[in-house]
DNA sequence: AATAAAATTTAGATTAGTCTAAAAATTAGT
DNA sequence: ACTAATTTTTAGACTAATCTAAATTTTATT
């Protein structure tokens, strides 16, 4: 079994790849982990020893075959947690983050599969984050950035990149939610703000910034 | 903030006093705790520095109103969530304690409430035991052993002592659940061994040893 | 009341995870 | 290619929770 903080460097270390091939390195994790490069560098040793990663002094580490899957494992536990919590006990998107990461290092397999059942098999969490199945494998879904489409596109909305608070808060206050169907009317040429409608509300304006943090399906 | 192992020695405590004013023993809790009298003297003096306990050398402990409302707040947790596994999650009323020993320490009020109302705010556990307000306050129940019970008396099944698996699944396989009526049909002199009617079933019987491990209510 | 037995506490060590400060290695700038 | 800046690692220390072994206090027995 590994511990609480294992589990979490292991996440650290999976979001911080993300499909890109180079391997993390210890000041990275160190400001992911909100701690010092000097624990760090303990812990690699830890998990390296625990053949979870793949460590090199002064390189930097990627998570081997083993330690994947239990950050996958992990990565799926916190999205059906999250859903769970939004589905089933009226919490808002923007406020599901914190307590999910305290619920995904509870361990029963059978929690895990009942909950997955009770909802349903969900595809992907409340925040459009595709949840890996329970052998890790996780469906990679191609979306684009509401920001790079041009005028009287029409797309939806499939997820958020910044996922603050404020930012989902943001949104919950405009008819911009998953799923909305979402049309450009206009881009403002001098700062690239655009002029939207979304679901059947009237149109309202949006900034770049946050056209540059809504995922939508390429259609 | 109180580490899970506060928590844990706090609810421990808590149940190891049970009404009863006599203070809790080093030893005792050592027991229950399943670790050494040293460690516990030195989590003893921790609790007592954060007025959670009454500690005095070599005498004993007594929770203090701080940490009986703690030990009580952990209890309704577990409780609550033993709840949601049986009646949510399809989890059998034996296989729920040890999960639910993990999720009793999960931190949100906001939590807690709302899987309250998701089960309608119940009122006792999945054990019959009852589950403490928010407050903490605790409905006490009035209840009785069955080994008490005479010939040709009837009641209602409420509640167990024993809460092992081994125990529990056992009973699964009567008809003795709770909610049960119960009918002595007849007492034997020699080992006090009980034949009885439960619910719809055939008479059938259950050992001295059983009954005493049956809370039923006086009625 | 004296002593033996049991319970409890203290002393000192250990482990996991963290830190600061210093040393070593790598990368960047000219 | 050499020095400066940055990054990473090492060394040594700290805290929470645990342990064993020894010392102390309480309780029980005669």
């Amino acid at each position: 079994m590994n511990s609480l903080t294992e589990e979490n460097y292991l996440k650290a270390i999976y979001k911080l790849v993300d499909g890109e091939k180079v391997a993390v390195t210890t000041n990275a994790i160190a400001e992911k982990m909100n701690t010092k490069a000097a624990s760090v560098t303990d812990m690699l040793k830890k998990l390296s020893d625990k053949k979870l990663i793949n460590y090199e002094k002064y390189y930097g580490v990627k998570l081997t075959a083993k330690g994947e899957k239990i950050a996958l494992n992990i990565i799926r536990k916190h999205r059906l947690w999250e859903m769970f919590l939004v589905e089933k006990l009226e919490f808002g998107w923007d406020e599901v983050h914190d307590l999910a990461e305290q619920l995904e290092h509870i361990n029963s397999e059978k929690l895990v599969a009942q909950i997955d059942k009770f909802l349903n098999y969900p595809k992907v969490d409340p925040h459009g984050d595709p949840i890996p199945d329970s052998n890790g494998k996780l469906q990679i879904q191609k979306s684009a950035l509401l920001s790079t489409f041009k005028k009287n596109e029409v797309c939806m909305m499939t997820g958020v990149v910044d996922h603050s608070p404020t930012f989902l808060q943001y949104l919950a206050k405009t008819e911009l939610t998953l799923g909305s169907t979402i049309k450009i009317n206009d881009i403002n040429d001098f700062d690239r703000s655009l002029q939207i409608t979304a679901g059947k509300a009237k149109p309202f304006f949006i900034s770049n910034e946050v056209a540059k943090n809504i995922l939508v399906s390429l259609k």
